[in-house]
DNA sequence: ACTCCAATACTTTAGC
DNA sequence: GCTAAAGTATTGGAGT
């Protein structure tokens, strides 16, 4: 038939999903490509003796605003006072 | 027509099915009502003035081995030391 | 010494604060428990010949709306369709 | 005083741990800049009337296995069945 | 300010 | 036992 089988308007909405859908895909590779990265700088120092939990958590407290970690702190010590857990 | 139109079999196994179902769905309802109780105590707590995500922490604290506890705190606070974080 | 040690009022704040972390762990126990009744009827069922992922997403399925379900499902094969993936 | 306060192999290792807690750090900022970019995708198609719940829901089946999840949709729908759910 | 929801990170469990 | 997948918990952000 000579017809086309799907207007323009519906192929560019085709397009145009398509085109959402593979934008994210290829942001999601690079997100995982570095998630690997990551996992490798942790691999490597663990080879070289540190402790890779240890490291994760220095770097959550770096991010955080000091006075705000030094406040729970103080809070912490308070509650396990009172628990005998000191 | 007189032929059931399901075989003794299956209407077993479809019964085994929605057993198995509803027990799955009995214990999940238990387990989301204690979940919510959970948070009822913290909800409650922090009205008189407790500090809920410490009490969270102490919580986590007691489950873990304090020697184990001991030990990643002397692991962290060397880096932090290494790092001027002290 | 004569004096006690602690106020009144510290010893009242300190038994009221182990109350909440006791009862917080013991709600925790009980939610552990039933998370483990689950899996064992999971796990008896897929003995028994079940997909236990299957069952886990009839299980959710069916927590939700229909009517939401329907028309999350139109939407998504239209999509499919657009994407010729049906 | 004339005696250096760290010696030499110290100030190696600090260094040390500094380079990987900063070369981590880089890689977290790029890894969030890449989220900040997936949800704006998201964002925009949402504005020109795509279903960002829908479209998540594609790009995981993208990802899967064809036969796999043909095999799982076959289980599925005998559950629903026997479950009166279809 | 406070709740609600989505996103991330962590923990645990299942499969190879 | 280890990698991979689920489920859970916590956190950040949006909206009221």
């Amino acid at each position: 038939m000579s017809k086309p089988s799907k207007s323009r308007a519906e192929k560019f909405a085709k397009d145009e999903l398509k085109s959402i859908i593979e934008r994210v895909e290829r942001l999601l590779e690079e997100k995982k490509a570095i998630a690997d990265d990551i996992s490798a700088v942790y691999a490597e120092a663990k080879a070289n003796g540190y402790d890779a939990k240890a490291l994760k958590t220095i770097v959550r407290m770096r991010k955080e605003d000091p006075n705000a970690r030094a406040e729970f702190e103080t809070i912490l010590e308070t509650y396990m006072q009172a628990l005998g857990m000191l």
